[in-house]
RNA sequence: GCGGAUGUGGUGAAAUUGGUAGACACGCUAGACUUAGGAUCUAGUGCCGAGAGGUAUGCGGGUUCGAGUCCCUCCAUCCGCACCA
C-alpha cells in the first residue's frame, strides 16, 4: 500500500477522539509534566501557519516526556474576548457570542486536523460565563486586598480597616503611590463613602484617572496601535489625550518581587532583560524645589518655607543623579502636570494653553519617537534651587512624561543629554560640574567624572557624590533616596461590549462589590454595540431587565480587557469544570505551575507580567502553592507573513497606486492578501471588503492598474497576511507538515513563511513508509538480529533525538531522522529490531504515521503513544577506527583511518611518518604536534 | 533615543564543551525511466581555478597550535518600546 496519509490521518483522528487516547487525570504515581500553549484568540481568518509552529513543538515535547513515563498535562482553549468579534458585531450586527462560536468551531476543526494530543476535556474559553464567574470572583480578590509592605505580601483589605479604626494613617502598613493622612478617630467619623475613597488608595483593583487616546468622533477609546500621528486607523478622526476614570490594578507593588522572581524561572536572558527592563528599576532621589514667591529682590532661602505664605508649594522631582544637583539651570514639568495652570502667568498663558493643547494630540508613541523637535514654553514661574538659592525657570516640555516619577525633572544640561538638547535649543545656560570633561557638543553622561562647582561635593567621585548628596537633602529635609520603578499600574477597564463584566454596582457613585453567589454577572444584551452617543460603554444601552443581577443606581459599564482571562486560565486547565471553586486545592497542589510554556515573544511583557502578578498575588492568599506560574518559557519565532499596502490620501477615501503614492499625503492601510495577486489589487473586492471601502475611489497606474506595495512582516489578523494551514493539510499530510514546520529552522527564530521545502519532508516520509513496505507496497518487517552498521544507525538515531528534544532542537531531530532513513535505505535494512524502536522515536513527530505503523507490526492501537521510549546503548555507537583530519598550521589537508585503539604518540608516529605528512611538510621540523585523540592532529611549522 | 535579537552558499539552515565549515533539505544543472507528472532514480552543485591549489561564516583587529564559536571596534538588518530623567 503507498503512503495514503488522507485514510491513516483520518482513521486516527477517529480513533483518538472515540477512544479518549490523550485524556490525563491525576495520578499520584507518576511524576507530572505540565506542556502549555498560549491559548489563542479564536479570529475570523482562523489559524495561520504561525500558530501551530509554537503547537507543533509543545505537541511534539508532550508526546516524548508521555513516553518517557511522565503524567503529562496538555490543554488547549480559548481566549475568546477580544475587539475583532465585536468590531465585527459593529459591521454586521451579530453578536460576537454567535460570531466567536463560529471561530471557534473553525480553530477546533484546523487544531484536530493537526493531530495535536490535547486533552479537550479540560477546553476553557475566556467568554463562557463558566470560566469569567472565575475571573470575576478574582477581580472581587484584587478589590478586597491591598500589599503589605511590612509582611510584602498581598493581604486581605480588612487587616487594613482595622488598622485605621485602631491607628489612623499612622504607619500604614499598605503600598500606595496617594497623600494620605488621617487618625483612628478621623477614620471612625468617615463616611462609608470617605472610608471608600481612602481604600481606593491602596486596593490592588481600584478606580482611577487614566489618560486614554480619546476619539470624540468615533465616541470611543483606542489603542496606541489605533492611533497613527494624532489620527485614528479607522476613518482619520482627530483623537486627544483625556483624562478617564477607570479601573486599575496595582501592580506596582508587585514590582520588587517581579524582578526578584525572575531569578528562578527557565527563560532566556534576553526575555528577562526585557521584563527587567519594563520594570525599569532606578535608584536615586525625590527632591523639593521651592516655588518663588513672586516678589522680585525677596531673598528667599529654601529653609524659609512656611514664611513663603500662600504659595508654599514645592516641585518634586525624581533624579537618578542627585550629584548633579548643582547643574540644574532650570525645571521642566510635564505638560499635563496638574500645577501647571497655576504655575503660568498671565503674559504666557495663551503660549502654555497651546503647548497643552498640542501635546495632548499626541500619543506617547509619537511624542517617544520623535526626538528631533525639541519643544517646550516657560510658564513664567520661577522655582528657588534649594542649596544655591537661586531662581530657576520653570518650563513645560512633552520629553518630560506625567506618568513616570513625579511628572518633573530638573534639568542638568551638563550631564543629561536631553536637557542638554533643551537647553541648547532654548538659550539656557548649561553649568559644567564635571572636572576636566568637555561639554560643549554634548553632554557628559557617565558616572565616572569627579563633581566641581558643586559646593560640599567638590571633589567625589559621582558615585560616592551620590551617596552624599542624598544624604544632605535628607539632612536638609528636602526629599529623599528613593527606588523609582517604570512599570505603571495597569489600566484595567475597557469602553467594550465583548469583555467581562465587573461584578460591581454603584451606589451615590460608591462602587460596591456584587456578592459571591450572585456570580457571574453575565453580559447584557444590548441593541447596537457601540458606545452611547454621550460616549458611555456600550453597555450603558442596556435595559436593567437585560442583567442577570442589578442593583444600586447602576451596574459598571466597563469590561475588563483582554488579559483579565488570560492572567489565569493556566490554573483553570487543572480542574476546569469546578462551579465551587477557581481551581480545588488538590489539584493545583498535584499538577502545580507550568513546566514548559511556548508561545509568541509579543506577550513578553504584557500578559507574561499580568500572570505574574495575579499568580504572586493568589499565592499570597493561599489559594495555590507556587509563585511562578511558568517554570520554562520558550518564544517560538514568528512566522513572518507577506503584507499588501493600499495608500490612503488623508482625510479622503481616495487611493493611490504605489508609483505615485510620493506625490500625496497618504496612509498606508493593509488589505486582504487575498484580494491581491501578483501586486495588483482586485478593486471590485476592495470595494466589497469592507463597507467603508464601498464608495472609494482610486489613482490608478498608467495601465488602469492598482499596484499594492508589500512587507513582510509578522503575520497576523489585523494585517491581513494570514496564510492558513488547511490547505497543505489537504494536500501534503498533517504529519508532513508537523514535520516541516519544525523542519524550517530553530523554534525561536523568526522566519519568512515558505512552502517550497514541504515536498523534501513529504518524500522523507514516504521513504520512511517504504522501509516497511519494501517489495509491491506490502508490509513486512523481518526476523534476525540487525546488523552492525544498522543498530549503530538506529542508536546513534535514539541517541541523538533525545539529546535534541532535550534542548528543544526540533529541526535537527528531523535531520537526525532524515539521516537515519536515508541509510537504512541504502542498507536495505527492513529488521523489526531495528525499524519497531523507529516507529516510537517518530511517534511524537508523525504520530498518525506511526499508530498506523505500530499497528500493522501487530501492536495495540494507540499504544504507541504511551510505549517507552528507546533506550540507546553506547556500545554499538563504538567505531573500530577513526579518520582523522590532519592538519597543518590549522589548514586541514588529508585524513588518515586509523584504529580507535592507538595512543596520541601512536597517532603521532603514524601521521609522522606518512609521505602525505613530508610533502606538506616542504623539509622543515614541525615546531609542535597537537594530537587530540579520536579528533584531530595539527602539525605547527 | 533606549532595550533585545540576528548576520554562514542561489534559499531554509547545521556545526551541543574552541577541533574536518556548509550536515539535512529546497533550488539549480546533466542524465535515466516515463503518454504525462509538484512521481521515482543516478551524478554534480560555496566562490576563483583546466589543475595543483587558493579562498570563504557582515567589516576590521585580538587571544589560541587551532575561532562561525571567546574578546574588542565598527557596519547592516529585524523586533519591542513607556524620550524613564
Amino acid at each position: 500500500m503507498e503512503y495514503n496519509f488522507r485514510e491513516i490521518e483520518q482513521k486516527w483522528r477517529k480513533f483518538w477522539a472515540e477512544n479518549q487516547t490523550y485524556k490525563v487525570e491525576e495520578d499520584p504515581n507518576k511524576p507530572k509534566y505540565y506542556v502549555l500553549d498560549m491559548f489563542p484568540y479564536p479570529s475570523g481568518a482562523g489559524l495561520h501557519v504561525g500558530h501551530p509552529l509554537g503547537y507543533i513543538a509543545s505537541d511534539i515535547y508532550a508526546r516524548y516526556k508521555r513516553l518517557e513515563g511522565f503524567n503529562v498535562l496538555h490543554p488547549m482553549g480559548y481566549d475568546s474576548f477580544g475587539l475583532p468579534a465585536e468590531q465585527y458585531a459593529i459591521q454586521t450586527g451579530q453578536h460576537p457570542a454567535i460570531t466567536t462560536e463560529q471561530n471557534i468551531a473553525r480553530y477546533r476543526d484546523q487544531l484536530d486536523k493537526m493531530g495535536f494530543s490535547f486533552d479537550w476535556s479540560r477546553e476553557v474559553r475566556t467568554s463562557s460565563p463558566d470560566y469569567y464567574k472565575w475571573t470575576q470572583w478574582i477581580f472581587k480578590l484584587l478589590f478586597n486586598a491591598y500589599y503589605d509592605t511590612v509582611s510584602h505580601k498581598t493581604t486581605a483589605i480588612d487587616q487594613l480597616i482595622a488598622h485605621f479604626e485602631q491607628h489612623g494613617s499612622a504607619n500604614c502598613p499598605a503600598f500606595t503611590e496617594e497623600e494620605f493622612s488621617f487618625t483612628a478617630e478621623n477614620w471612625n467619623a468617615f463616611s462609608k463613602k470617605e472610608k471608600e475613597q481612602e481604600l481606593q488608595k491602596f486596593r490592588l483593583a481600584y478606580l482611577a484617572d487614566s489618560w486614554v487616546n480619546w476619539c470624540p468622533a468615533m465616541g470611543t477609546v483606542l489603542a496606541n496601535d489605533e492611533v497613527v500621528n494624532g489620527l485614528s486607523v479607522r476613518g482619520g478622526h482627530p483623537v486627544e489625550q483625556k483624562l478617564m476614570r477607570q479601573w486599575s490594578m496595582r501592580i506596582k507593588a508587585y514590582a520588587e518581587r517581579l524582578l526578584q522572581g525572575l531569578d528562578v524561572i527557565d527563560w532566556t536572558d534576553a526575555l528577562k532583560e526585557q521584563q527587567r527592563n519594563w520594570i525599569g528599576k532606578s535608584q536615586g532621589a525625590s527632591v523639593s524645589f521651592p516655588l518663588w514667591n513672586g516678589i522680585e529682590g525677596e531673598d528667599v532661602t529654601p529653609l524659609d518655607l512656611p514664611s513663603m505664605g500662600e504659595n508654599s508649594k514645592s516641585i518634586e522631582v525624581f533624579t537618578t543623579r542627585p550629584d548633579t544637583i548643582f547643574g540644574v539651570t532650570f525645571l521642566v514639568l510635564a505638560p499635563e502636570h496638574e500645577w501647571v495652570a497655576q504655575l503660568t502667568t498671565e503674559a504666557q498663558k495663551e503660549e502654555i494653553e497651546s503647548y497643552q493643547k498640542s501635546a495632548s494630540l499626541k500619543t506617547e508613541r509619537d511624542r517617544q519617537s520623535d526626538v528631533k523637535n525639541i519643544s517646550g514654553v516657560f510658564t513664567g514661574s520661577y522655582a528657588i534651587h534649594p542649596f544655591t538659592g537661586e531662581k530657576v525657570e520653570i518650563w513645560i516640555g512633552d520629553y518630560v512624561l506625567a506618568g513616570y516619577g513625579t511628572g518633573a525633572v530638573m534639568a542638568v544640561p551638563c550631564g543629561d543629554q536631553r536637557d542638554f538638547d533643551f537647553a541648547r535649543h532654548f538659550n539656557k545656560e548649561i553649568r559644567n560640574i564635571f572636572k576636566d570633561t568637555d561639554i560643549s557638543n554634548e553632554a557628559y553622561t557617565e558616572k565616572d567624572a569627579i563633581i566641581a562647582n558643586s559646593d560640599f561635593l567638590n571633589g567625589l567621585p559621582a558615585k560616592e557624590a551620590i551617596k552624599r548628596a542624598i544624604e544632605e537633602i535628607e539632612k536638609r529635609g528636602l526629599g529623599s533616596g528613593k527606588t523609582n520603578y517604570r512599570l505603571r499600574d495597569a489600566v484595567f477597564s475597557r469602553q467594550r461590549y465583548w469583555g467581562e463584566p465587573f461584578p460591581v454596582y454603584y451606589e451615590n457613585e460608591l462602587p460596591t462589590l456584587v456578592e459571591d453567589e450572585h456570580l457571574p454577572i453575565q453580559l447584557p444584551e444590548v441593541d447596537k454595540y457601540l458606545p452611547t452617543e454621550d460616549g458611555e460603554p456600550p453597555l450603558a444601552r442596556s435595559k436593567k431587565e437585560d442583567w442577570n443581577f442589578t442593583r444600586g443606581d447602576r451596574m459598571e459599564y466597563n469590561t475588563m480587557p483582554g488579559w483579565a482571562g488570560s492572567s489565569w486560565y493556566f490554573l483553570r486547565y487543572l480542574d476546569p469544570k469546578n462551579d465551587q471553586e477557581f481551581v480545588a486545592k488538590d489539584k493545583v497542589d498535584y499538577w502545580g505551575n507550568v513546566d514548559l510554556y511556548i508561545g509568541g515573544s509579543e506577550h513578553a511583557t504584557g500578559h507574561l507580567l499580568y500572570a505574574r502578578f495575579w499568580t504572586k498575588a493568589l499565592y499570597d492568599l493561599g489559594y495555590i502553592p507556587f509563585e511562578e506560574p511558568f517554570q520554562k518559557l520558550i518564544n517560538q519565532g514568528m512566522i513572518l507573513g507577506r503584507s499588501s499596502f493600499v495608500y490612503r490620501i488623508q482625510q479622503s477615501n481616495e487611493f493611490v497606486t504605489f508609483n505615485k503614492k510620493n506625490d500625496y499625503n497618504v496612509t498606508p492601510i493593509h488589505v486582504d492578501i487575498s484580494l491581491v495577486d501578483n501586486n495588483k489589487l482586485d478593486l471590485e473586492g476592495f470595494k466589497n471588503w469592507m463597507p467603508e471601502y464601498a464608495s472609494a475611489t482610486f489613482i490608478l497606474e498608467e495601465d488602469g492598474s492598482y499596484t499594492c506595495g508589500y512587507e513582510v512582516e509578522k503575520m497576523s489578523k489585523s494585517k491581513f497576511n494570514v496564510q492558513t494551514p488547511d490547505e497543505l493539510v489537504e494536500k501534503f499530510g498533517a504529519d508532513t507538515l508537523r514535520m516541516y514546520e519544525m523542519f524550517l529552522g530553530p523554534l525561536e527564530q523568526s522566519k519568512p513563511w515558505d512552502t517550497k521545502g514541504i515536498t523534501g519532508v513529504n518524500g522523507f516520509l514516504r521513504k520512511f513508509w517504504r522501509l516497511f513496505h519494501p517489495i509491491e507496497n506490502q508490509f513486512t518487517l523481518a526476523d534476525g538480529p540487525g546488523n552492525e552498521k544498522e543498530m549503530r544507525t538506529l542508536h546513534r538515531t535514539i541517541k541523538r533525538i533525545r539529546e535534541d528534544l532535550d534542548r528543544y532542537s526540533f529541526n535537527t531531530c528531523i535531520s537526525t531522522f532524515m539521516i537515519a532513513v536515508n541509510e537504512l535505505t541504502e542498507l536495505k535494512c527492513n529488521k523489526r529490531e531495528v525499524l519497531q524502536p523507529l516507529i516510537v522515536l517518530i511517534a511524537p513527530f508523525a504520530p498518525h504515521m506511526a499508530d498506523e505503523l505500530w499497528e500493522k507490526a501487530g501492536g495495540k492501537p494507540g499504544e504507541v503513544h504511551t510505549s517507552t521510549y528507546p533506550q540507546f546503548n553506547e556500545s554499538y555507537l563504538v567505531e573500530s577506527s577513526i579518520d582523522y583530519p590532519v592538519s597543518f598550521n590549522g589548514k586541514m589537508r588529508f585524513k588518515v583511518n586509523l584504529s580507535a585503539q592507538l595512543s596520541a604518540k601512536e597517532v603521532e608516529e603514524h601521521v609522522m611518518n606518512m609521505e602525505e605528512t613530508q610533502k606538506w611538510l616542504e623539509g622543515k621540523a614541525p615546531k609542535k604536534v597537537i594530537i587530540v585523540p579520536g579528533k584531530i592532529v595539527n602539525i605547527v611549522l
